[in-house]
Formats: structure tokens, C-alpha cells, sequence
RNA sequence: GCCGACAUAGCUCAGUGGUAGAGCAGCUGUUUCGUAAACAGCAGGUCCUCGGUUCAAAUCCGAGUGUCGGCUCCA
């Protein structure tokens, strides 16, 4: 073994040192600067201790504050700091696992009770005594009796232990009292923790299964600066006040009531307005490229959902089944529909078809119910009641890529185009309680990627994520605060035409079985609307607003000019309202501001002699503009027309 | 469904065992106003529901319902 390594730089330059000569040690060798702002090392691509030696030739990278990767170093020692602080102040507590997440860190206890927010407090001020002792994260590599040994006391530790195979190097990580099974890196020492703050405590199942115990689980947020933890507190608060239930009750657009249950939205007039324009702006472009629309009943006799194969899959999560009705068998049973796919495939498979009739592409916005669990649901993102924009394409095998291909142009068109969100796509792969043969669903798969290869769309993949019946490619969005949203879906399948026997008579007349494309665009109104209320933090672009002009007669003299002109818009097809009540203009321009009404048109005596607006702009302030009422009812339409989502940017 | 917290006027919330409160909103009146809250008055309650403890319960206890934060799930 040789005993001078040589390890390579970033910028190619190259330091032979003593093998076991830690990064740290390296770092100091370049300068004190970058050793004090050292957190952890990249070694031949791995993220290492700094103390830990390095034995052999390889690439070294020292990582600063500045490295993402670092950050989740600091992170995953916040956990450790947080069972330290734990373990001393809870000595009965088992520990789970505490990895590093998405903006910071969580950790996993098994304790006689839940943590109370007054046992944070404490927690949180013994993790700074932590800190405070600046105690060295040390790392340790033991054999497997020694391991169980340190864990004896510790049984989900002991089950993680047995895990591991005999190949596998067993590391421990010491900070001060605390010990852990652990895989490493961490930062030099707990001293390195300095922004951070405990969130909150929640129960979580032990290796996420809702058959084993569940633990209490301690969430917090660190990171490198006050400034980095301040900016991402206030992006929580900021994410509160767009939260779609609280703007959904300011702007009256929705209500979720008792008196009906849990996960039922009724649309009131300003949020069906939002519904109402986007089901017709899907409708419309359905029928502008070749889809047909159907209706189809909301209850069915149980058997058809036998046939299609949900029953069995979903039973817990349809809505129990109705008895049949009076002169039916006994032993009929009908169920609400929790979902169109069944329904279409009767509609296809009620005539005969022929492969002239393929592609047949049928559409309906329909509701469904789907029982889901209670603790589940969330305003209008996770709902029991939904209304999908849904459609099911009937092909050939041949023509299902170009099919898949026209339905991502219809996602980018209206998701990407029209609301200029961020798309990200990814296929969902065969899961593991799948119908149909491995070679298929290869197939099928393949065939979904194809088509996204072919439209240039880079994607991911989630591995068994797909439906029990056909692997799909789920649409996800970004919005304006950068949060992921699942929105378009776009699913093939090869099962249901089975189960249906669906038929077409080929051109070699004989009989062949169709593939089926399921696809939503929005998914669910529910979802898509409740996503964008938090996107545009309730301010909609004029052509969604639900009410698009206010017009603010400044005193009773111009109240019949002002009616008189919202009768004008309103017959153009604008959304007018006249606010003549008896306050304030001030008083009311607030409230029309506070209703993120796009335009309030104000008449005084001056504007009433002249035939002219006062145009004032949401957001804008007191900058306003007077205009003809009539220039201003042109540009309305062009703006509407333009579906622009900046106002006052037409065309 | 599971763990925890919470539920008071239309809304946001105060009220730790002794006669139920505020601000905003609403209604009435005065004011007729030039770009983000005029003034005054009035009205508004099954303190989520049911049960228990107590001389006395919004307040303490139990069960149920709903909501919130997570977990699990999401055709």
C-alpha cells in the first residue's frame, strides 16, 4: 500500500500527501480561508466528512456554505443535534430514522406521548446547549456485534442493523452523548449548526406503514444564514396567504359545508364563473381537435366497475352501494361513479366499429365521488367530490404514440401557454398490483416515452407509480411561489379494452382490439382552480376574473351613468358590477382592490359630461387614466381575447 | 383511517369555573365625497353536538362531528 496519495482539485492541480490524510487537513494546505468555510468534501463524487482519511488517489472538492450538497450535510446533523437534545431530555425515547429533507430536516421518536409545543420550546433550547458545546461529529466504523451492542436499547435501530448486509460497512456517528447508526456525512460539529428552528411535531408511521407503530416525528428548518432562514419563514407566510381556503372564503369564490360533508365543494357564483370559463375553454378545444362529447350517468349497477376491475382495486374509497330498485333481482347493487373510463368504454363498445371510426375521442366534464379517507382531504385539492375534464381516446396500436403526442400539445397549449406555469412530466411505471403481462406494459411504456422524446419534453420516471390498469405520464406545474403541483395526467392502457372486449372491425375485416388513452388536462377543476387561486394569490388575469370591471360612480349624481354603462359592458359579454353604494370612493376602491377586481372604471361629473373613465388598475395605485368608455370597452375585449395574463398587455 | 392540536357573532379573534366581548362586515340615519377604511346609532350568540362532574361549565372530563398540521392513501 502506498504510502503518498495523490489527490486531484477541482482546477486540475494536483497534491500528494500521506494516505489518511484527511480533507480537512487538505483544505488548511490551501488556504485558512477556505478551511474555516469548509463543511464537508466530495470525494470521487461522494459527499465525505472532513475529518474522515482519505487511503487512496482521488478527486477532492471541498464544499463551502455556498454547495446545495452541503446544505443537506448541515441538515441531516440538525437531526442528529435534535435527537441529542431529545434523547436528553425524553432518555426513554427510541430513534427512528432523521434524514435531511426538501428545506430542512425531520427526526423519528418512539416515546411513551406526543410532544406537546412547550416540549419544542425545550427541545429547541437544549439542541442550543448542543451547539453551544460545539461537540465533534466523529465518525466510527464497527463490526456488526459491536453495533448491536451500542444499539441494544434501541429497537428500530436494531431492525434497521439487521438490514444491512454483511458487505455493507457498519458506520456510528458520535456527537457529545449521542450515538447513531448512521451512513454520514456530517458537518465538522454540532458548533457548525447555527440557523435553525423547530417547525412542528406530527405522528408518522414507522418505515411509512400504516401497519407498524406510529412515531412522533420533529420537524425543522436549518440553514446557512439568518438570512437564508428568515427569507424561507417568510415564504411559509407568504405561502399562508395565498392558501386558495383562505382567499376562497375573502373572495367568496367556494365553500366546503357540514350540513352536505366533508370534501364537497360548492362553487359560488365568482368561483363557478372560474369553473364555468375554464370547463368551456377545454370543451372548446376538445371539439376544435376532433374530440366528441358525451354525457353519462352519475350511478351504475356495481357490476360494471366487476368488469372494469376498480371494485376490487378501490373498494374502500367508492361509496358503499344503493339498493337495487323495486323490481329489479334482489341482489342488484348500484354505486355512485367514481370515475368515466367504464361509461365511455359502453359508449364505444355500443355499435359496431370500424378502424375508419379510430382514433374515436370522447370527452365529458363529468363529477365522480370517491370516498377518500378523512384525514386526506384539503379545501379544494383533495376532494370526495370531483369534476374531471376527462376523455378517453379509442385507437389503434399504431396510432396511440401520435395520439399521446396530440395530448401533450393540448397540455402545453392550454396548461403551459395559457397559464405560462412551468411544466415538468414524468411516466409512472408498472405497479406492482398491475393487470396484464410484463411484455405489455414494456410496451406501453415505451410508447409513452417515445412520444415524449418525439415532442422534445424532458421527463422522469417514477418507478411503479403507475395505475393498476396502464402506466401513465403525470403533468406536474410550478407556481408562483415554486411549489410542485400534479395536474394533467395522460394514461395508457391495454386492460380495459380487454375487459370490455372492445372491438374494430380492421381493414383486413377482421375483429381487433383497441388501446385506450385515458387523459385529463386540468385534472380536476377542484384541484386546478384551488392551484391557481394560490398562484395568482387570488388576482386572476382579466379574462378569468370573476368580476372583470367595477364601475365606482363617485357620487349618486353618476350612479345611472355608471348603471347604464355596466348594462353597456355587460351586453359585450364583460363581467360588470356598479359599487354605488352609499361610502366612500376611498372606501370603496379598497374594497374593489381587495376583491382583486382587475379595473375599476370611476365616474365623477367630469368623466359623465365627457363620456370618459377613470380607469384605475389593480395594484397600480393612483395612477390612472381617463379614457372614452367606449376605448375602454375595445380594449377590455382585446385584452380578454388575448387571454394575457399581465393587465393592460392586449394582444 | 392513524397521531396531535383546535372549534366562541357573517369573518378574524379575546375571554382558565361565577350575568358572553372587540374589530371588521351587516342594517338605519347623517354625509355626496376625485383614487386603499367618513361619522353616529342599531342589531347580531344552541360558546360545534350529546353526555358527565359541579351550587355553578364557553371554561374541567368523556364520546361524536368538523377543521388544521403531519403520516398512510390518491383510479
Amino acid at each position: 500500500m502506498a504510502d503518498t496519495i495523490t489527490i486531484t482539485l477541482p482546477d486540475g492541480t494536483t497534491k500528494a500527501v500521506p494516505a489518511g490524510t484527511p480533507a480537512r487537513t487538505i483544505a488548511e494546505a490551501i488556504g485558512p480561508r477556505l478551511a474555516k468555510a469548509a463543511v464537508a468534501a466530495r470525494i470521487d463524487g461522494e459527499i465525505w466528512d472532513l475529518a474522515r482519511p482519505i487511503r487512496g488517489d482521488a478527486r477532492l472538492e471541498v464544499l463551502t456554505d455556498r454547495d446545495a450538497a452541503a446544505l443537506d450535510v448541515l441538515r441531516h446533523s440538525a437531526a442528529h443535534i435534535l435527537a441529542t437534545a431529545v434523547r436528553q431530555l425524553f432518555p426513554e425515547a427510541h430513534i427512528g430514522f432523521g434524514p435531511p429533507i426538501q428545506d430542512g430536516f425531520y427526526y423519528d421518536f418512539e416515546v411513551p406521548r406526543p410532544f406537546t409545543p412547550d416540549d419544542l420550546t425545550a427541545i429547541e433550547a437544549k439542541m442550543q446547549e448542543v451547539i453551544a458545546a460545539d461537540y465533534p461529529f466523529a465518525r466510527e466504523e464497527v463490526d456488526r456485534p459491536t453495533a448491536e451492542q451500542r444499539f441494544r436499547d434501541d429497537p428500530l435501530k436494531l431492525e434497521r442493523l439487521a438490514e444491512l448486509g454483511d458487505d455493507e460497512t457498519i458506520s456510528v456517528y458520535t456527537d457529545g452523548p449521542f450515538v447513531d447508526l448512521c451512513r454520514g456525512p456530517h458537518v465538522p460539529g454540532t458548533g457548525n449548526l447555527k440557523f435553525f428552528k423547530l417547525l412542528h411535531a406530527a405522528g408518522a408511521y414507522w418505515r411509512g406503514d400504516e401497519r407498524r407503530q406510529m412515531l412522533q416525528r420533529i420537524y425543522g428548518t436549518a440553514w446557512f444564514s439568518q438570512k437564508d432562514l428568515d427569507a424561507y419563514l417568510h415564504q411559509l407566510e407568504e405561502a399562508r396567504k395565498r392558501d386558495h381556503r383562505v382567499l376562497g372564503k375573502q373572495l367568496d369564490l367556494f365553500s366546503i359545508q357540514e350540513a352536505v360533508g366533508p370534501g364537497l365543494v360548492f362553487w359560488h357564483p365568482r368561483g363557478a364563473t372560474i369553473k364555468w370559463l375554464l370547463s368551456r375553454l377545454v370543451e372548446d378545444d376538445n371539439v376544435a381537435n376532433g374530440y366528441d362529447l358525451v354525457y353519462t350517468p352519475n350511478i351504475t349497477r356495481e357490476e360494471l366497475f366487476r368488469i372494469s376491475g376498480h371494485l376490487p382495486h378501490y373498494a374502500e374509497a367508492q361509496y358503499p352501494p344503493m339498493a337495487a330498485a323495486a323490481g329489479e333481482a334482489d341482489d342488484v347493487r348500484y354505486r355512485v361513479k367514481p370515475m368515466n373510463c367504464p361509461m365511455h368504454a359502453l359508449v364505444y363498445s355500443s355499435r359496431q366499429r370500424s378502424f375508419r371510426d379510430l382514433p374515436l375521442r370522447l370527452s365529458e366534464v363529468a363529477n365522480v365521488y370517491r370516498n377518500e379517507k378523512s384525514g386526506t382531504l384539503h379545501g379544494m385539492l383533495r376532494v370526495r367530490g370531483l369534476c374531471m375534464d376527462d376523455a378517453h381516446i379509442f385507437c389503434t396500436l399504431d396510432q396511440a404514440e401520435d395520439e399521446i403526442f396530440l395530448c401533450l400539445d393540448q397540455v402545453d397549449r392550454l396548461v403551459r401557454q395559457t397559464f405560462g406555469l412551468d411544466l415538468e412530466f414524468e411516466v409512472s411505471t408498472a405497479p406492482a398490483d398491475k393487470l396484464g403481462d410484463d411484455a405489455t406494459w414494456r410496451q406501453a411504456e415505451a410508447l409513452l416515452q417515445r412520444a415524449l422524446e418525439r415532442k422534445g419534453i424532458p421527463f422522469t420516471i417514477d418507478a411503479g407509480g403507475g395505475a393498476f390498469y396502464g402506466p401513465k405520464i403525470d403533468i406536474k406545474f410550478k407556481d408562483a411561489i415554486g411549489r410542485i403541483w400534479q395536474g394533467p395526467t395522460i394514461q395508457l392502457d391495454f386492460q380495459l379494452p380487454a375487459r370490455f372486449e372492445l372491438e374494430y372491425t380492421g381493414a383486413d375485416n377482421q375483429p381487433h382490439r383497441p388501446v385506450m388513452i385515458h387523459r385529463a388536462i386540468w385534472g380536476t377543476l377542484e384541484r386546478f382552480v384551488g392551484c391557481l387561486i394560490e398562484h395568482f394569490a387570488g388576482a386572476f388575469p382579466l379574462w378569468l376574473a370573476p368580476v372583470q370591471v367595477r364601475v365606482l360612480p363617485i357620487t349618486d349624481v353618476q350612479a345611472d351613468t355608471a348603471r347604464a354603462l355596466r348594462a353597456q359592458y355587460r351586453k359585450a359579454g364583460i363581467r360588470a358590477e356598479v359599487d354605488d353604494r352609499n361610502d366612500t370612493l376611498n372606501y370603496r376602491i379598497r374594497d374593489a382592490e381587495m376583491l382583486k377586481v382587475p379595473y375599476m372604471a370611476v365616474i365623477g361629473q367630469r368623466e359623465m359630461d365627457q363620456g370618459t373613465v377613470a380607469v384605475r388598475v389593480r395594484g397600480a395605485g393612483r395612477k390612472q387614466e381617463i379614457v372614452s368608455a367606449d376605448a375602454f370597452l375595445d380594449r377590455l375585449r382585446a385584452e380578454i381575447a388575448s387571454r394575457t395574463l399581465v393587465l393592460g398587455a392586449s394582444a
